[in-house]
DNA sequence: GCCGTTTTCGGCCCGACTGTTTTCAGTCG
């Protein structure tokens, strides 16, 4: 088994012992290992023979044996057992909200419920607000929440959450006794994929910043009103989640509310141990009464966030970087890199127009990027064997070749154009243009869009990969594994193999910028970073405004900790001219 | 189950909210 996989395992044995009510300590235990090992960037197998595996951080004794168990086996007789002894119903009944491990377990001893139909089905004959601890309430909020489930209860792409929260976070500036205003949670630390908006408004009087947020145009429902907190339903389906605190409070509110939940745990570890207590109230001495609550005596006044980190002897964390990995023990070392800003980006490589699926000529792609300030843009349109996006022939891309040749003589637009293209791989690793056309392009994007029955073989797809990765016309491999988010999962591919090839042959990986895609995934640009792969960000655009994907990209590049060092269209056109040139002249 | 510049045992982040209670357990983020 490999380190995802056994990561897994460990997931769903955290999960597995909650339900059995388990001491939550252990339960938290078993997903701080999953994620321990996630963020392993060595070679587990190497780490197990090496005997240093109990090194890592949130590695015991008994969760080495366990994953040395895994990697050898494949099997854990101790996992086996303990699936066994829980009803897979159960670990369902988790994702209906208000439903937690007691209740669960309650539901299944008093009335047999192991199911999620079960649960509807008791809930409709009234069996559920008999229970002790439960009530009417609680059985109708059970029912909406299996019905909404289905409706609402899905991620949302991070593009999409941002359409729905920009609008809000403008409405909110705009309210007459606003101070400061920002998005927090999962949206402000660039996740690919969101669950709820999370706004912190500061503000004296929470009154009219509460009251437009519950009556703005986008609400369809009210779920929740406090004095300070308000919850609303957009017509969307998104869930949006606002909190109004007065200005001293502000900052510490937004690192609480920005989380990570795992970042905010080690935060307030730290702060104990320093005899400090950390929450979005402030951070005061351990034992001061007036903590946790609006009176609390913070030790420190914070103007940013950046105040936080410094008093707990820490160098500033960017929210992107607040997963509660290892950026708290990097931070305490020293700085961590100047990551990647939007500004830093001149122009991007995998685009479309029209001449194959995409929506826009030529020369409206050119007049938008001009638009964005570029220095260049690339077109790269697919090649002749994906007929489905109207593939460009041998003889219509070099016409589209010369025209953009033309193009730049004819100092039309002050973005440079590159002719290039997006290269099918096919079955057997092999490109699908001869290398005598290939030749006369600027730069060769090499994706995968066909999986001739490789979906399960991450060997044989591994293998295609890294044979394209040695052409020696091939620029940059385009989104690595094909996922799609929300919807299909990536193709099986060694990406640490990916990475090896890369950087043993000078070639680039994409950061494919459309929301869907994200691809490579932020989790290994450190590991390809540190191996000296090139990153270009990439908005894949097929129409003028998915040039402007390119921000997401930005966003998923800092979230993977890279520099604007670390990213190809960084560099000025002359650098990038040339440094094409000398790939494509090896 | 993990971990240690007070500890190898006894802690383990913190507060809000909800719905059930009559002082609090469970859930959530």
């Amino acid at each position: 088994m490999d380190k995802a996989e056994i990561a897994e395992v460990l997931e769903e044995i955290g999960t597995l012992l909650e339900l059995t009510g388990e001491n939550p300590f252990k339960v938290r235990a078993y997903h701080n290992g999953a994620r321990a090992l996630t963020a392993l960037e060595d070679d587990l197998g190497a780490r197990i023979k090496a005997d240093t595996l109990g090194e890592v951080p949130g590695l015991g004794e008994a969760l080495v044996e366990k994953i040395t168990t895994l990697y050898n086996t494949g099997k854990l007789p101790y996992y086996d057992k303990l699936k066994a002894s829980v009803e897979p119903g159960l670990v369902e009944m988790l994702g209906v909200p208000g439903l937690g491990p007691k209740k669960i377990m309650a539901l299944h001893k008093e009335l047999g419920v192991d199911s999620l139909a079960k649960l509807a089905e008791a809930c409709a004959a009234g069996k559920v607000a008999g229970l002790p601890g439960f009530g009417e309430k609680t059985q109708e909020n059970i029912l909406t929440g299996i019905k909404n489930r289905e409706a609402y209860g899905r991620r949302h792409l991070w593009w999409d959450a941002w359409q729905a929260a920009a609008p809000i976070v403008e409405g909110l500036k705009k309210i007459k006794g606003v101070e400061r205003v920002s998005h927090a949670g999962s949206l402000r630390r660039g996740l690919e994929t969101i669950g709820d908006l999370d706004f912190l408004v500061a503000a004296e009087d929470p009154d009219p910043a509460m009251k437009w947020f519950t009556t703005q145009p986008g609400v369809a429902e009210v779920t929740g009103r406090g004095g300070t907190k308000a919850s609303v339903r957009l017509k969307d389906g998104m869930q949006a989640d606002l909190r109004v605190v007065p200005l001293k409070q502000f900052y510490f509110a937004l690192h609480h509310f920005t989380g990570s939940k795992d970042h905010n745990v080690k935060m307030r570890s730290r702060a104990l141990a320093r005899d400090l207590s950390l929450s979005e109230w402030g951070l005061t001495k351990k034992d001061d009464p007036t903590a946790g609550g609006p009176g609390a005596k913070s030790v420190i006044t914070a103007r940013s966030e950046d105040d936080i980190f410094e008093k707990l002897g820490l160098h500033p964390i960017p929210p992107e970087l607040r997963e509660g990995l290892d950026e708290i023990e990097r931070a305490e070392k020293g700085p961590l890199p100047r990551l990647i800003e939007e500004g830093d980006l001149r122009g991007a490589f995998h685009n479309h127009t029209n001449a194959s699926d995409g929506h826009a000529t030529l020369e409206e792609m050119a007049a938008a990027a001009d638009e964005l300030g570029w220095e260049y843009l690339g077109i790269a349109d697919h090649s002749k064997s994906s007929f489905q996006a109207h593939g460009l022939s041998e003889e219509r891309l070099l016409a589209q070749v010369e025209k953009i040749r033309a193009l730049n003589a004819s100092k039309k637009f002050r973005v440079h154009l590159f002719a290039g293209t997006e290269c099918d791989i096919l079955k057997d690793g092999q490109l699908d243009y001869e290398d005598s056309v290939l030749a006369q392009l600027d730069y060769v994007v090499a994706s995968v869009h066909n999986r001739y029955g490789q979906g399960e073989d991450e060997a044989a797809m591994t293998k295609r990969m890294v044979r394209v990765l040695e052409h020696p016309h091939v620029t940059m491999l385009g989104h690595a594994t094909g996922r799609l988010l929300l919807q299909r999962e990536g193709y099986a591919v060694n990406i640490a193999k990916i990475i090896a090839a890369a950087a043993a042959n000078g070639k680039m990986i994409e950061l494919n910028a459309q929301p869907q895609r994200l691809d490579l995934d932020w989790r290994y640009w450190r590991q390809a970073a540190d191996k000296g792969v090139m990153c270009v960000i990439n908005p894949d655009a097929h129409d003028t405004a998915g040039l402007r994907y390119v921000r997401l990209g930005v966003l998923i590049a800092r979230k993977g900790g890279l520099a604007k060092e670390q990213v190809f269209n960084t560099r000025p056109l002359a650098a990038v001219t040339k440094a094409l040139k000398k790939i494509a002249a090896k």
